[in-house]
RNA sequence: GCCCUGGUGGUGUAGACCGGAUAACAUGUAGGCCUGUCGAGCCUACGCCUCGGGUUCAAAUCCCGGCCAGGGCGCCA
């Protein structure tokens, strides 16, 4: 097949540009086939961009026989460039459509297809993944991309307006700084180095000079954990500010929840008309339940936690349907959670950590942060971390790092529950898992 | 890592329990008919049993193992 160069032809307009105003008017159109009609005396050509689709219609009488022949032979997928003469019709879809004077191949799609780009006929997630550019053209794969660009824009909108500062931290880090997760070992030159977990510890020092910081970025889990939930690569809202409490954050949070939530129900109504999600905006204040009494009512509902334990995933979705739509666990077992949090003044045992959940899935969590390098230390030891080793983190807290407190939030997990994703991939591009390297 | 379920044309499914004959359906692809399709319609053709071993006269079907996938769990500051 030969293909034609793009030579000096731009775009003029989108498909959704196209107006009954432009009648008559000459057009250049660049996209994808999606569908080749041929009636035998007139041709319908469907052509998708990034606007919508646009019917290219081409009578026989009315159209010279090198573009009849044009069209035969374009597969569908592939990448051309039309350029015609709007009119209206009223049997057209939107009541206009484009009379081709010219086309021009310009990428020919290979055929069969590994999967049906409209969507019509089902494929399984692997095989879209492993096919996913084409899987990114149907249309609620799209609509979940457009809503996940949607919610970055509401999020640093929101976030600049309360005063942060967008930040950038290193992925590459020296050491396991922090306990728990594991990490994953890269080479970096002659040493060991790693992917990072979280911007935890740099975020926390960024406020005592910033006051306010916000990073969206990638996070990494070596855990081998197969799930519909969990990926070894992340992005990570992450939110950090000063002189302020737990409580103070989880209000910010929460603000930004019923925010993303409200905006993406009023921007995205055709996104979410696609993907058939009825979006239950949450309201607020959101119920503030603590560890206590989360373990009480799963004990009434017959579902044992010790004390003292992370909640397990059945307890979690348990809890979820107990309590209901979004709320916040506080009052942590101060042992369940990292060397930063704060314990409470009066009961060490529990701190001021919270979690934020929404049907029984873990979107956040946070905290009021340890300010005082003392108390850090002895926490570090409670947990069995060496501090000499967190001596370039601690030295911060020498020059008067204030209190300070924040959260991380899974973008990833509330893309899911907007867009009423059941797999955590569908809402990643090109995701990351025990086994998926690739693309 | 553990448990459950599955792997059939390019894609998605049926067939499998209860072994046997031309492996079915939708979509797709190729060709044909048709001047208003819009998930076009109609006709013709093409294309499939995950891999290895076992049982049997005979295996897509039963058994064992591998690999892969989906779900559940574990793990997840």
């Amino acid at each position: 097949m030969r293909l034609d160069e793009l030579g000096d032809w731009r775009r003029t307009h989108l498909s959704n540009e196209i107006t009954p105003e432009l009648a008559s008017a000459e057009v250049t159109l660049m996209g994808s086939v999606v569908d080749v009609r041929d009636l035998g005396g007139i041709k319908f050509l469907i052509l998708r961009d990034a606007g919508g689709t646009i019917q290219v219609t081409a009578p026989k009488a009315k159209t010279s026989r090198r573009i009849l022949a044009k069209i035969d032979s374009l597969s569908k997928e592939s990448s051309i460039a039309v350029r015609g003469k709007v009119v209206t019709a009223k049997q057209a879809p939107r009541g206009m459509e484009v009379v081709p004077t010219d086309i021009k191949l310009l990428n020919a799609a290979i055929t069969p297809l590994p999967l049906d780009p409209t969507g019509r006929v089902k494929a399984d997630l692997d095989t879209r993944l492993d096919s996913r550019l084409l899987d990114l053209r149907r249309p609620k794969t799209m609509a979940i991309f457009k809503i996940r660009h949607k919610v970055l824009q509401i999020v640093r909108e929101f976030l600049v307006s309360k005063g942060f500062i967008e930040v950038n931290t290193p992925k590459i880090v020296a050491t396991a700084t922090e306990s728990g997760a594991a990490l994953f070992p890269i080479s970096y030159f002659e040493r060991e180095a790693f992917l990072g977990q979280s911007p935890q510890l740099y975020k926390e020092i960024l406020t005592g000079c910033f006051d306010r910081v916000f990073e969206i970025g990638p996070i990494f889990r070596a855990e081998e954990h197969d799930t519909t939930r969990h990926l070894n690569e992340v992005t990570s809202v992450d939110i950090e500010a000063a002189f302020v409490t737990q409580e103070d954050v989880m209000r910010i949070l929460e603000e930004l929840i019923v925010r993303v939530f409200n905006r993406v129900k009023q921007r995205c109504a055709g996104e979410l008309k696609v993907l058939k999600h009825d979006l239950k905006e949450p309201n607020p204040p959101f119920p503030r339940i603590t560890y206590g009494e989360a373990l009480k009512k799963l004990d009434d509902a017959g579902v044992k936690v010790p004390w003292g334990q992370d909640l397990p995933t059945p307890a979690e979705r348990r809890l979820g349907e107990l309590v209901g739509g979004t709320f916040f666990v506080v009052d942590w077992p101060t042992e369940t959670k990292p060397f930063y949090i704060m314990p409470h003044k009066d009961d060490p045992k529990l701190c001021c950590a919270f979690d934020l959940m929404h049907e029984g899935l873990e979107l956040a969590s946070g905290g009021t942060r340890i300010h005082q390098e003392k108390l850090l230390i002895k926490q570090l030891r409670q947990k069995g971390l060496n501090p000499k080793r967190f001596e370039s983190h601690l030295k911060n807290y020498r020059w008067g790092l204030p209190p300070h407190s924040g959260f991380g939030l899974g973008l990833d997990r509330l893309v899911m529950v907007l867009t009423g994703a059941k797999n955590i991939r569908e809402c990643v591009l090109f995701p990351r898992d025990r086994r998926r390297l690739v693309p």
